[in-house]
DNA sequence: CTCATGTCAGAACGACTGAGATGG
DNA sequence: CCCATCTCAGTCTTTCTGACATGA
């Protein structure tokens, strides 16, 4: 399919457009993802610990926008792979402390190289500064503060 | 959860916005056409034989961008609601020719009002010359022509 | 024989829901 | 008792695969 033969309606519908840039980002980052494994929500969850320090599941549910019950997998999963640890906290015995160790630490890093690069062919056809544009745009749709 | 408590890794990530953008859109759009009871491909469906004219279904795959075996489907239902038709096609009897009926194309301009409304609150916060700005970008990423 | 078209069943994936166990 | 946290099982929706029948 071919955007450009869609029909105007669609073309000039910004949610569409919108639908059509963000399937086509979802696939490339979706392969740089498979090149190590992971889910789009076990990255989020490693971005979350190495910015925030260990979190609850529930601190990193809300931080990453991923759902309660499907960080319990991703996690899961990641303590498994030893990319984070669960540790109970010791001030509320419910909590999980998770937190990311430096086996996953390097992960990210190294990942965030590609990613970096995968970001970069997506936006091949925007300049520096057509990038931030459009960045800012894009939080100001989501009503964020510039410079946020 | 709230976009501004995301991590840095994911607020700077042109995916990562895009996708959150995306989903806001589908959900504002999802409301609408619950109200009709559509889904995004019979719109889709509805928009392209209204403009094209009658399309084969695979023509009309390529068209909007769904899957063959979906436009089974939304074709099977809209025929249903009399909104399209299918006809096979006299020139190859594989063929069905599929055409929206008057009473389609009155249903779709109906919905087209609804539909600018909810777009228009979608981009409430950027005036007119911004989101056309945003519209010239996303279809840049895309590798469309200005002016397309 | 080959390829195109349409159809169908179901897999795969992601987002979400509801209920239960444990503890504050 | 009520609420928060985590866990699990499973639903729901959309998208995609693979096989098949028909006909060019």
């Amino acid at each position: 399919m071919h955007v450009e033969n869609a029909p105007k309606r669609l073309r000039s519908l910004p949610t569409w457009l919108l639908g059509q840039v963000s399937m086509e980002g979802r696939r490339i980052v979706g392969e740089v993802l498979a090149e190590k494994g992971w889910s789009r929500g076990q990255y989020a969850s490693l971005a979350s610990l190495d910015e925030f320090g260990p979190l609850s599941q529930t601190a990193l549910s809300d931080r990453s926008g991923l759902d309660p019950s499907d960080v319990v997998r991703w996690i899961d999963q990641l303590a498994e792979d030893g990319l984070v640890e669960r540790t109970q906290d010791p001030d509320d015995r419910r909590r999980n402390l998770v937190s990311i160790t430096g086996a996953g630490r390097a992960e990210l890093e190294a990942f965030d190289v590609r990613l970096a690069s995968a970001q970069d062919e997506f936006l091949r056809a925007l300049s520096a500064a057509e990038r931030r544009e459009l960045m800012l745009l894009l939080g100001r749709v989501l009503g964020l503060e510039p410079g946020s």
